[in-house]
DNA sequence: GCCGTTTTCGGCCCGACTGTTTTCAGTCG
C-alpha cells in the first residue's frame, strides 16, 4: 500500500524532525516540513522522476529533489541515517507526549540520557529532573500526565463520536445570552477520518461568562487550560475541546483560522504577506497601518486574498490554493445531489429494519432511488439461498406499489472470494438491478494476489460496484494491500464504480485514493451500507470523505438520473 | 531549504497560554 510517495514523504518528515531536536534552522525545519507534504500529496509516483521532474513540485528545490534521488536509488536519505545515529529513535518519540516538544526532549536526553517515554517515567519516578533548568514542579506534572495520555490510547477518535460533542457542545452555548454566534471549526469541519480534538468558536463581547459555563458543562471532566479568549477541556473519554471566543466582527476571519488546516492557513498568510497584508484569527489588516479590511465572512477574506472561497474540506495545502488561483476549484459534491443509495441491508440478513421500514427510511431521505443489497450465499453465516433472495424481489414489486415517488431496485452485496470470483452463476445474477461485491475475509493475502483479486471482480459483468474496496476498519483493521492504481485502471476500463462506503469506522475508499481513482477515470458511489435506521444518517460522511476526494456530481453514479444510472449499469 | 508581477538575497504566518522566568522560551494549533 505504501507508495513511494509516502515512504519518502516520511523520512524527508523525519528528518525535519530530527533536526528541530537537533537545533536546525527552523525556516530549514519548515522547508522539510512543506516539501514532505507536497511529496506525499503529488499525484504522480515519484519513483519515475528524474531531477527536473521532481523540482517541478512546488516546494521540491534542489536540495530535496537529490535526496529524494537518494531515496530511489538505495531506499533511504544518508542526512537520515546519519542523524539518526545521533538521536535515537525514543527521543524522537518524546516529543510525541503532550507538552513536551524537541527543545524539552533534547535537554532531557543530553542532561539526563532519557532516550525513551519508559526511561523518562523511571526518571521522574527517581526525582532525577529536579533542578534540571527549565523542568519545574508543574512540567513534571504536566509531562506525567501527557505518558498517561499517550498510554491509555486518548487517540484520535472516530468523526461521529467528534461530532457528536461539538453538537452537544455548540447547542449548549449558543443557549447563552451572550453568545451571538456559535459554530465547530477545525478537523471536524474539514470533514477529516478521525478527530484528535473538537474547536469550537464562539462570537461574543462578553467572554468570562462563556468561559465559565463551558468548564462547568458536565462534559468537562478536566479544564486543561484556561483564558480570556481560549479555554481547553477534556471529555470523559479523554477528548480535548478546545473553545475560542472572539468579537463578533471577527468571525469571518476566525472561522478560517480555527478551520485549519494548519498548512492551508500558512498557505494563504504568505499570500497575505506578499500583498503587504496581514492575516489573523481577528480579520485581514494592512501591514503598515494595521487597518482592517475585513474580518466579517470567510468569503471576505479569501475575495480580498484574491481567491473564490475554498470549501473546508479542501483546506490541507493539497492543491486547493494552486487551483483557486487558476479559479479552477471542482463543484463538490453535496448530500442534497445524492438521487439514490445503492448498498443497504433488512433483516433478511443482518440488518436490523425490515424492508418496509428501510424503503421508508429512503423515502424520508427524499431520494429517487434506493437498493436493497443484501449478502449472498458465499458468506455463510447469513444463510441466504436462491428461494430467499426470489422471494425478497417478489416483496419489492409488491411494495414498489406504494412508493409513486422512489424506485426501489432489488441487488445484492456479494462476496469477493479469495481468487476473485464472487456468489451465483451469470445466469442468476443478471436478474438483479445493482450487484455490489465487496470483501469480507482473506484480508491479509499478498499485493499481487490481492490485485488480482479484485481486478477480477471489476471484470466480472455482473459487478457494479465494488464495495468498501480495501475493506479498512479505522483503528482495528488495516487496509488490505493492492496496487491501487492497476486496481483503479481495471475499474475505470470495465465501467465499475468504486464505493465510498459512509460508516464512520470504514470511509472507505479513503480520501486520498478517491483522488488517485479519479484521475485514472473511475466513478463512484457514496452509499450508507445502512443496517439500521439511524445508519441512514450516516450519508454525510461519505459525501465529506467524497468531498476531500475533490469529488463533483458527475463522479457520482448515485447523483445522476436513474436513466443515466441504468445505462452505466448494463452498457449495451 | 525554498522562492520571486517589489526580490537570485533576504525574507519566510500569527497569536494564546503555561511555566519558570523578572522579560520570555517553549509548545500548540
Amino acid at each position: 500500500m505504501a507508495r513511494a510517495n509516502d515512504e519518502a514523504a516520511a523520512l524527508i518528515q523525519e528528518l525535519a524532525d530530527l533536526l528541530s531536536i537537533t537545533g536546525g534552522d527552523a525556516f530549514k525545519i519548515r522547508a522539510y516540513e512543506k516539501a514532505a507534504r507536497a511529496i506525499a500529496g503529488h499525484p504522480g509516483d515519484i519513483a519515475g522522476l528524474d531531477l527536473a521532474g521532481l523540482r517541478a513540485i512546488p516546494a521540491v528545490g534542489d536540495a530535496i529533489a537529490k535526496k529524494v534521488l537518494d531515496y530511489n536509488a538505495t531506499g533511504t536519505i544518508r542526512q537520515v541515517e546519519e542523524l539518526r545515529l545521533q538521536i535515537p529513535a525514543g527521543v524522537r518519540a518524546l516529543t510525541e507526549i503532550p507538552t513536551l516538544g524537541p527543545k524539552k526532549a533534547l535537554a532531557l536526553y543530553d542532561e539526563l540520557g532519557v532516550s525513551s517515554v519508559d526511561e523518562l517515567a523511571t526518571a521522574i519516578g527517581e526525582g532525577r529532573l529536579r533542578g534540571l533548568k527549565g523542568f519545574g514542579a508543574k512540567t513534571e506534572e504536566n509531562i506525567l500526565r501527557g505518558i498517561e495520555l499517550l498510554r491509555s490510547a486518548g487517540e484520535r477518535v472516530l468523526v461521529d463520536a467528534a461530532a457528536s460533542v461539538a453538537d452537544e457542545i455548540v447547542a449548549a452555548l449558543s443557549a447563552l445570552p451572550q453568545v451571538e454566534r456559535c459554530a465547530h471549526a477545525g478537523s471536524l469541519r474539514r470533514m477529516r477520518e478521525t478527530i484528535g480534538d473538537v474547536d469550537v468558536l464562539a462570537a461574543s463581547r462578553d467572554p468570562r461568562p462563556i468561559m465559565e459555563a463551558f468548564t462547568a458543562l458536565p462534559l468537562a471532566a478536566e479544564i486543561v487550560a484556561s483564558g480570556d479568549k481560549k479555554t481547553s477541556i477534556r471529555t470523559p473519554k479523554g477528548l480535548q475541546v478546545d473553545l475560542r471566543v472572539i468579537p463578533p466582527e471577527s468571525w469571518g476571519a476566525a472561522l478560517q483560522y480555527f478551520t485549519g488546516s494548519q498548512a492551508h492557513n500558512i498557505r494563504t498568510r504568505e499570500i497575505a504577506v506578499r500583498a503587504g497584508l496581514k492575516l489573523s484569527e481577528y480579520g485581514l489588516f494592512h501591514a503598515e497601518s494595521g487597518d482592517l479590511i475585513v474580518s466579517a465572512t470567510e468569503e471576505e477574506v479569501y475575495e480580498h486574498l484574491g481567491l473564490p472561497w475554498i470549501h473546508p474540506a479542501l483546506r490541507e495545502d493539497g492543491g486547493e490554493i494552486e487551483a483557486a488561483l487558476k479559479d479552477a476549484l471542482p463543484r463538490l459534491v453535496t448530500v442534497d445531489d445524492l438521487r439514490g443509495d445503492l448498498h443497504s441491508h433488512t433483516d433478511l440478513t443482518d440488518g436490523i429494519a425490515s424492508l418496509e421500514d428501510m424503503a421508508a427510511a429512503a423515502r424520508a431521505r427524499g431520494l429517487e432511488y434506493y437498493a436493497i443489497t443484501d449478502h449472498a450465499p458465499d458468506l455463510v453465516m447469513q444463510r441466504m439461498t436462491d428461494e430467499k433472495m426470489l422471494a425478497q424481489r417478489e416483496r419489492i414489486r409488491e411494495l414498489q406499489k406504494e412508493y409513486p415517488d422512489l424506485v426501489l431496485l432489488h441487488g445484492t452485496e456479494l462476496n469477493i472470494g479469495p481468487e476473485g470470483d464472487v456468489d451465483w452463476d451469470a445466469d442468476f445474477l443478471s436478474g438483479f438491478d445493482v450487484c455490489v461485491a465487496s470483501i469480507h475475509s482473506h484480508f491479509t493475502q499478498d499485493q499481487a494476489t490481492m490485485t488480482r483479486r479484485l481486478v477480477r471482480a471489476c471484470e466480472n459483468p455482473h459487478v457494479h460496484v465494488i464495495g468498501h474496496p480495501t475493506a479498512r476498519s479505522i483503528g482495528r483493521r488495516p487496509p488490505v494491500d493492492a496496487d491501487w492504481d492497476e486496481v483503479f485502471r481495471a475499474a475505470a476500463r470495465t465501467g465499475t464504480a468504486m464505493e465510498i462506503d459512509s460508516f464512520p469506522d470504514r470511509l472507505d475508499l479513503p480520501a486520498d485514493l478517491i483522488r488517485r481513482a479519479q484521475r485514472l477515470g473511475v466513478k463512484f458511489a457514496i452509499d450508507t451500507d445502512a443496517h439500521s435506521l439511524g445508519h441512514h444518517r450516516n450519508i454525510r460522511y461519505g459525501v465529506g470523505t467524497a468531498q476531500r476526494g475533490w469529488l463533483t456530481p458527475d463522479d457520482v453514479i448515485n447523483t445522476w438520473p436513474l436513466t443515466r444510472l441504468k445505462a452505466f449499469l448494463n452498457p449495451t
